[in-house]
DNA sequence: CTACTCTTGATAATGGTTCTCATGAACGCA
DNA sequence: TGCGTTCATGAGAACCATTATCAAGAGTAG
């Protein structure tokens, strides 16, 4: 807080590696692990580190430009997504997700938590099941 | 695989170990991982291997008998609970639950996901904040 | 009591994630 | 544009919860 006008935040370094985990998440649909957006960057040929993948996803996150989500496997899977508090509806055979945005769930969560004195709630809601494609 | 009517399901033989986790488990509120389950049991003088809590907790989740919840710590936190299919309004701070049945929320995620096409679904709803105690 | 089989438990292995730290790249500033 | 500071990178080690291994021990049926 110095009177002169450089109280910018650090403000994350702008990198290439940065940018590829960033361009990759945004041309993709599905959750993907960090293991497999580094593999996928690998592919691609870009040679970025794992720990690095892992690290970009991570502030990606923090920022609320990605969602994460913890698999029944004990993974964490990232997407891009629109901002603001969301859930969503995941495909347990492909990964194929969407975005909802459950209002009405969400007061309903608020109510239940402070009808037990609960404060400083938060919720996490994952619905899964098969999509059109995976149960035909 | 003989003729015999040797057929039985294995039926988990009674071994004391297991007993002690069960009884554990039933003497507690709140949820417990596996290894603090272990220490707790070593404290009381139980004698037990992690290895056999481990599996012990697993299979009492398999059969009801308490529930599994994900922390956000990506560690398995085990309750007894009763049966049927529930949801917990979790302490962060001190792991106090409460159990919530949901049926309006039930009924709501099966027909946004039938809405888009998906079938065979489930959900995990965990709602976190801190209790009275925690807050005051 | 015996025999058979499942369970136990110490330890190794696994696997996702995080840490370490030397090297290299970004950015602010002149 | 050149410099220096500082943060980011990355290869590998460390971490840590969980699972697998397997010999020894305990339950159970007969």
């Amino acid at each position: 807080m110095t009177s002169t006008e450089t109280t910018r935040a650090p403000a994350t370094r702008q990198t290439w590696q940065r940018a590829a985990v960033r361009d990759l998440m945004e041309r993709t649909e599905e959750f993907r692990t960090a293991q497999q957006v580094h593999d996928l960057l690998r592919k691609e040929g870009a040679k970025v580190g794992l720990a690095t993948v892992y690290r970009a996803l991570q502030s990606m996150a923090e920022a609320d430009e990605v969602d994460v989500l913890r698999t029944p496997e004990g993974e964490n899977a990232y997407r891009s997504c629109s901002r603001g508090h969301h859930h969503h509806l995941v495909c347990r055979s492909c990964g194929y997700s969407i975005e909802i945005h459950p209002e009405a769930m969400e007061q309903w969560a608020r109510d239940i938590a402070e009808e037990h004195g609960f404060t400083d709630t938060g919720h996490e809601l994952e619905i899964f099941g098969l999509c059109r494609n995976c149960s035909g």
